[in-house]
DNA sequence: ACAACGTGTGAATATATCTCACGCAATATC
DNA sequence: GATATTGCGTGAGATATATTCACACGTTGT
């Protein structure tokens, strides 16, 4: 059975409780002409007359009333069911790594929101990589190959290691003292291996919890941290930071990830890549 | 607020009774893909995500249950509301006057049927002229000179009287018995005057209340009746009646009348209209 | 590996809906 | 009575929504 269009009964019911269809046009916020249109279509569909013209003003015919009647309060049912899911519209929900939250996007929030002060990013930070299509997540931000599978992925930038240091330090020498963070420990070796040095790594080491963390030592003067260019660039823009050494491209990047299936606002998610991209390429937030 | 469409949230409705998507678009009449389109342009409505893909089947997200939950039997009510109006669908509901009805659309209506077989003509016949705006006809069709104000008339045919009787009557003298319809006592004075005979009409006659009845007189032999000519054809066709003098137009004719306002079926309106121009141009009901 | 099933997606098309400008009818106002 | 004023319906043109078809992807059996 089809039914008929909520419009069509929407303006049904306006005009019930307006005197004239003018007025019930001002209360859905709607031309009369829209309104009288959508009358018409509804009578079309029913094959029933539901509207008359008495005097100068519409009248609703006996099929109309009872029409309504027998509805009753669905229109209002339906929208109650809706409303509390439309509350959340302007929102989107972004998943992803805390390094690339505090050290990246944050940071960058501002020039997003006065682009586009109607969408709010919430940003949700969590150690585990979280399953996209079973949580209530638009999108994640993920440190990867790239190659999830089930998922769209768009890279942002690869990640690129440099080793970085207060200013005062002014050289990388066997002698000096590398910054370490417990989560991407290897990233020493790995810089050391692809920038062509021979043998380890200083074994002079400080170990901490996080890149972050390792960010905060490096510029606090503890030593010299492997850290990814992106990350640093602005602490090396304003001279808080000094670069010791090569920028080495690491095969791993930064990734923007959609989800299959409905993708419930594809738009907004659009609207966030591209300015992901922008902000990638300039490599500094504002401000 | 904006509502969104009843085939979304019907579409959603069928996707929770039925195990998959595909199934529930069965139960619709529809595609799986429209039912998939139908589920994306609600979410994007909404910016929720309704459904998501676990296994190799659709299911609800909570959000999707809990607006179903509270929608309720929203759908079904407005169904139920729909379906008691939607039953006269087939049904064109026209008033006009007995003569009309009895000698012209009736033994005409088989022709109709053959060409409409969704469209049944409920004729309804009265006395008194039927204030169109005011009950549920959907059109008329009046005796008239066409000029009803507010209502749209299209002109079948002008009437036009000549003088008919039984074959074995053969001339039309001062000595002639003339049959007269009370309704429509004057027609044989007009018809008198407007073809040009002098003096007054035979004066002998025979009354008899009705255009039918006077009809039906003329057949068994009991006069001379001034008669419509879309009325006599089939039997002056058939050998029936003979035609007897001139046939003299007068200034009124059958008009098929519609009433403004939004006209809850058009279309076949208009189909209606086409058909009774045509028969008016053959002038005789097949059969 | 391969087929069977269940889906999502994009293009092309058909419906629905909206606004705007216009004309007509019924009341108000002079 | 003439003349605004209010309330409508209608057609054209623009935009939004729906539908189908053909195709590609992922999951589940054999």
């Amino acid at each position: 059975m089809d039914l008929p269009s909520t419009r069509g009964l929407q303006a049904l019911a306006a005009l019930k409780k307006a005197p004239s269809l003018s007025k019930a046009a001002e209360t859905l916020g709607v031309t009369r002409s829209a309104l009288s249109h959508r009358i018409a279509e509804l009578e079309r569909q029913l094959g029933v007359t539901l509207v008359r013209q008495v005097g100068r003003c519409g009248k609703l015919t006996e099929d109309a009333e009872s029409l309504l009647m027998v509805m009753g309060d669905a229109l209002d049912r339906i929208e109650a069911a809706v409303t509390p899911l439309r509350r959340r519209r302007g929102q989107l929900r972004i998943s992803t790594v805390a390094t690339f939250a505090s050290h990246w996007l944050i940071p960058r929030l501002p020039d997003w929101q006065h682009l586009n002060p109607d969408v709010e990013l919430a940003i949700s930070t969590t150690t585990r990589t979280i399953d996209l299509t079973n949580e209530d997540f638009d999108c994640a931000i993920r440190h990867g190959l790239g190659d999830w599978k089930g998922l769209t992925a768009t890279r942002l930038f690869n990640e690129t290691l440099l080793p970085v240091a207060h200013p005062h330090i002014s050289e990388l020498s066997s002698n000096s003292t590398v910054i370490r963070a417990r989560s991407r420990f290897r990233d020493w070796n790995r810089w050391w291996r692809l920038s062509g040095k021979v043998g380890d790594p200083p074994g002079r080491s400080v170990v901490v919890e996080t890149r972050a963390q390792a960010m905060d030592a490096a510029l606090a003067g503890a030593g010299i941290a492997a850290m990814d260019l992106a990350y640093a660039a602005p602490h090396l823009a304003s001279g808080r930071l000094r670069a010791l050494d090569a920028t080495v491209p690491l095969p791993e990047g930064y990734y923007l990830v959609t989800k299959g299936g409905h993708k419930s606002r594809a738009d907004t998610i659009r609207r966030l890549e591209i300015w992901l991209l922008s902000q990638a390429q300039t490599n500094n937030p504002q401000g």
